[in-house]
DNA sequence: ACGGTTCGCTAAACCGGTTTAGTCGCGGCC
DNA sequence: GGCCGCGACTAAACCGGTTTAGCGAACCGT
């Protein structure tokens, strides 16, 4: 016959110490108001009736809820499998634990992620993937939430972290001509099919122009280039070079877009009898943790994705603290190419001849392995 | 001079329509009571103030928030960081998410895991980590909260969801019994220094008896097993078979406590030029993703991590849609044991006895996994 | 024509706190 | 002795919604 044990109210901790709500709101909040022995009984009381302020009424009086919301496009089960995603909340939890501000992760619920920013009890957001043209950033600005963008930098007056994207594909690019490698297979990230789309597609590009501008100012063919784009995971990586093999486009080397297709092309690529480095290189990028540990540990391109997290997370921070107008600041973080043991030089015998840079393969003739 | 966009009120689309507030509130939350050219016309012009209900607001009234916790003891840094706590956030996003709760992480506030209960606004909690004396299971319970406990099953009073940790670790030291090996080096979890400690004293024991049992039953000398501890990680598992091996340990196998710590011995074995299946087996427990990808593929425990994250949610809402008294459920998940490329027989000439019969039984008939 | 429903809407109470604007009693000052 | 100021506390308004109780008009059957 019990019933589920309702909390204490502030009224009940008044009336059991025979004071007003005001007194007991004092006690706990501003208890130089109150003379200290009439604090002390009043948090006795409280105590042995174990009573806690009510945190969403808190929220309501206080118009602040202590809670900074963490804005993604993606489902939360994607994110959670995304080891970057990991180490950029890992920075973003860091930043904002140390200043007392909790975490809610704010992803599309029943596929609308404006719903979830309706529901979101925060007083700020870091939003990364979002795309500037994206609805879903008038409405926070309409809720008065401040935000700082990740990854996306056109909108001046929002806050924003970014990366040099296109300089670390350039360098990575660049390493790979250096060792005379003049076919190269680009591993893009696609865009999900369906859902609110990501800002995958600004990275994209960005990183797409640092590989070609390489190309072109090493005078190569940009037909030295081809592109083939597949999810960003292991398996994704795998997938699209097995694909890319099978459409008969023979690279000598390998720029993805992220380390997790990087070692999914490596897998594919052994599982094609291709050894690397000695016959295919292969570049990644976001430098994880992993990159250092797989076989042949991975030349990638490293960028500071904790940092990325956290810089925010200070951005935010000061919009917050800012009284009154206050200009948003933008950031972009250096990135830099690591080499490891997954890029060597090109095979022999494989470069077109100087005077004739375009060197087609006949597609048809080379199926025969097939 | 502009001030910060303060967001429209319910009193604002009221007055603007000409209409009362319960008018208003009516239009979004049961229009059938409001004649439809109303409940039209109050949703225009709430849409062209660009007015949302305030999300507190609503979660105080309703006395619900829409919002499940997921507490853990540790940092929400070190927790992003786990992989396994990655995998464990997936199954318990998918569901929650489904159900159209959002989730919120409680990890201790300024070193403080009763602050940040105090601060969560959720209606249930799924506690990972905890064990059944902490101070803090009081605390949820005093603050009313549903409460389902992962890795703990001590509390019958609320919901439960462990997996069968000492036959998974019984299967695991079995196989290598089989294989030959007499002496093997336990990996195990040690409990963080400092800090409220977690429940790994717990699931560490029980797999450790599971290791033992094995033994045992093999009639085995206890001694066979040593055991070192190390943070699960593989730079902690690197270390402790370090430190192992420098203390004059010999093992011919390790049962390592996780995935990461045994991917970790693994690495400092082969820098010590133990060659891994061949002079060392390893057995890891876990069977994250990565597990299967890693050079040699890692033998390991396999447990159902997704869901135990997501049956604790189902669990946890079961317990929520209760209306009176709900006699909370128990569940445990199956392990099982993969058996991959990371143990071998054992080497030759390092069996302490020769009489022992199954010395020479060859691999057993166990599941290879991919 | 009249009492009883039903419909469409509103006033006021409420959720559980915080905050503002006092009130009350007392000691000090001139 | 009257006024002021101050310390300790409280009543009431407020945060921004939801919900209950109820009111007036239209409708309905007899």
């Amino acid at each position: 016959m019990e019933q589920r044990p309702s909390r204490p109210r502030i009224a009940d901790v008044a009336r059991e110490a025979g004071v007003s709500k005001t007194a007991v709101s004092f006690a706990f909040n501003s208890p130089e108001r109150l003379a200290p022995e009439t604090a002390t009984r009043i948090r006795e009381v409280a105590d042995s009736l174990g009573y806690r302020p009510h945190p969403v009424a808190r929220m309501l009086t206080q118009r602040q809820t202590m809670t900074l919301g963490v804005l993604t496009p993606q489902a939360l089960a994607v994110i959670f499998s995304n080891p970057f995603f990991a180490v950029f909340s890992e920075g973003v939890a860091q930043v904002a634990e140390a200043h007392g501000y909790g975490l809610q992760f704010i992803s599309p619920m029943h596929g609308s992620l404006a719903l979830a920013i309706g529901r979101a009890t925060v007083d700020g957001v870091v939003a990364i993937g979002l795309s500037a043209d994206h609805p879903e950033v008038e409405q926070v600005r309409r809720a008065g939430l401040p935000m700082v963008l990740v990854d996306s930098d056109d909108l001046p007056e929002h806050g924003s972290v970014v990366v040099d994207d296109e300089a670390g594909a350039r360098a990575a690019a660049e390493h790979l001509i250096r060792l005379g490698h003049r076919r190269v297979l680009v591993v893009a990230v696609e865009r999900p099919a369906s859902g609110p789309d990501d800002n995958t597609a600004g990275v994209s590009e960005l990183r797409l122009r640092g590989y070609r501008s390489a190309f072109t100012a090493a005078s190569l063919d940009r037909t030295a280039v081809s592109v083939v784009a597949g999810r960003t995971s292991i398996e994704g990586g795998a997938a699209a070079f097995q694909r890319a093999w099978a459409s008969g486009i023979r690279p000598t080397a390998v720029l993805a877009m992220s380390d997790a297709m990087a070692i999914g092309a490596m897998r594919a690529a052994r599982e094609l009898g291709l050894r690397v480095p000695d016959a295919l290189s292969v570049v990644g990028f976001d430098d994880l943790d992993l990159a250092a540990h797989v076989d042949p540990p991975l030349t990638t391109v490293h960028q500071p994705i904790r940092q990325k997290g956290s810089e925010a997370v200070r951005l935010l921070l000061a919009e917050l603290d800012a009284t009154g107008a206050h200009r948003p600041e933008h950031r972009r973080l250096a990135t830099r190419l690591i080499v490891r043991g997954s890029t060597g030089p090109a095979p022999a015998g494989t470069e077109p001849t100087a005077t004739n840079p375009i060197a087609t393969e006949p597609p048809a003739a080379e199926a025969r392995g097939t």
